[in-house]
DNA sequence: TCTAACCTTGACACTAATGTCAGAGTCCAG
DNA sequence: CTGGACTCTGACATTAGTGTCAAGGTTAGA
């Protein structure tokens, strides 16, 4: 499928998209014109890269965490390089560590939504 | 206590902490030499800052929810406005989407490293 | 008293993620 | 074959969160 349709279908505007296949969290092969031509497997790699964004995982450890993820049988298992290794580790506690805060927060707000609909 | 001390205390930069201010994040009494004067409590709220900061909360956001946490006996319940409640609930729903996405990629990595470590 | 360490404000720079616009090619539909 | 819709690349703007530096005031200690 063509950008325009991708962006359409997961409400990334087509910027993103050519800035997520810039970047590598994307591939494209390319028409013989030259327009960018998406697998339809793509779809729901870019809402999952939404859903990261939007959680505050910037792209550069997107890219990083991407091939772990879906489609592993498309994975080699290349000798995982060990430094590697041990940034998926830190990376997985710190996003323990960020979705404790963000429930944390979350559950005072609700807490806080409570009393005042109870005293409402 | 003063901004140095603070930023020790909490291990957010001078810098940030002005910035915090300069958007009301916190406030701080002033010293008659200028110096800024930060109360006790003032280092849980700058640690529940940077927390949210993290998690990838923006400054708006926090500045919003903040008056909803912690010491709940200093909110006097001002009639709450019904346009920032609905902001606030958003937020909630928002946190919990965060909260989900972050956890489903984390377990993913904690998958992967998982069959690497049991491959190894 | 002088120096070092602290504080002040203000300015400039940078990165990440986006928006937006310009100029040019492509393609379909009338 | 022409106009409108789509695509391409590239450039510039913006916002948030930070880093850093400059020029100056304050204060504590040798």
């Amino acid at each position: 499928m063509r950008i325009g349709e991708l962006a359409e279908r997961t409400g990334a505007p087509a910027r993103m998209l050519r800035y997520y296949e810039q970047h590598g969290l994307i591939t494209a092969e390319r028409s013989p014109n030259g327009y960018r031509d998406f697998p339809e497997a793509i779809v729901d790699r870019v809402r999952q890269i939404r859903g990261l964004l939007d959680a505050g995982v910037p792209v550069k450890i997107i890219k990083q965490i991407l091939p772990c993820l879906g489609s592993p049988e498309e994975i080699y298992f290349p000798v995982p390089d060990p430094e590697m290794l041990a940034q998926l580790e830190e990376q997985r506690d710190r996003m323990t560590r960020k979705a404790e805060c963000v429930l944390r927060n979350r559950d005072a707000i609700a807490a806080y939504l409570e009393r005042v609909s109870g005293t409402a």
